[in-house]
DNA sequence: TATACTGTATATGAACAATATACACGCTTG
DNA sequence: CAAGCGTGTATATTGTTCATATACAGTATA
């Protein structure tokens, strides 16, 4: 498993690792049963807080894509291929209608946005 | 001119109020010399801090939309068509380029992202 | 010059991000 | 079976951000 923290993002950390693995998990890097990094040793590692890691195991944990076990680890959870998809799609799809929303407030239409994106793809 | 608060909404008000208004601004819907309402105007109207309604205003007139005289008002600057233009183009590639930072992240494809805009807009 | 508008500055509180440090659970092993 | 080392957990603290109320300062004008 591989994540890395973005110093110049505007985002937390805590969230930026929680959209890492959330990620990894939806398209299938991180299978189901797979041992997460200890939250010791990816603090360690990430050299920040034990605190800071948790938040976002936890928020892996709230939003269903892992388990915990005290004194184990935090293992990734069982989801079918059905669970996986259609939890992608309700996150890209939401998130794509705030998008949306800007870009029609900035007075864009469709075929803006379309020639937008392959220009900046 | 009109601003709307979201309660719904995450972002803070006081940028809420920072993007309608510079969208506004950047559509050209207002116009240069345009007076602003008031500081506590607004306050009153939106029932919020003068403060928040102020650090909105601050913010638009950093980023050169408007310029302020004490004990007058806040007035749109004077931004040529071709001003107005820039500064939208520069706004909106780097929001686009920010999301399809994430769209790639979770695995999407090009036609992927324009099949949803086509489905979502 | 009084007063009724403008914007500005200060002090305060609540919520949040991140931290260090001490605590509790569960294996393994001498 | 107790020691020790690996897990995750809870508490108390610090600094920042969002929002507030309230008092201050500039400008026009009746």
């Amino acid at each position: 498993m591989q994540v890395y923290i973005s110093d110049t993002s505007e985002k937390p950390i805590y969230q930026q690792l929680f959209e890492q693995i959330s990620s990894q998990i939806l398209k299938g890097e991180l299978q189901s049963g797979f041992m997460l990094p200890s939250i010791r040793g990816a603090a360690k590692e990430l050299r920040v807080s034990v605190i800071t890691v948790k938040k976002a195991w936890e928020e892996l944990e709230r939003n269903g894509f892992i388990y915990t076990k005290v004194g184990k680890g935090c293992f990734v959870a069982n989801l079918t291929e059905n669970d996986l998809n259609k939890k992608k799609n309700e996150i890209i799809e939401q998130k794509m209608s705030k998008d949306l929303d800007y870009y029609k407030r900035m007075g864009l239409k469709e075929a803006d946005i379309i020639e937008l994106v392959r220009k900046l793809y």
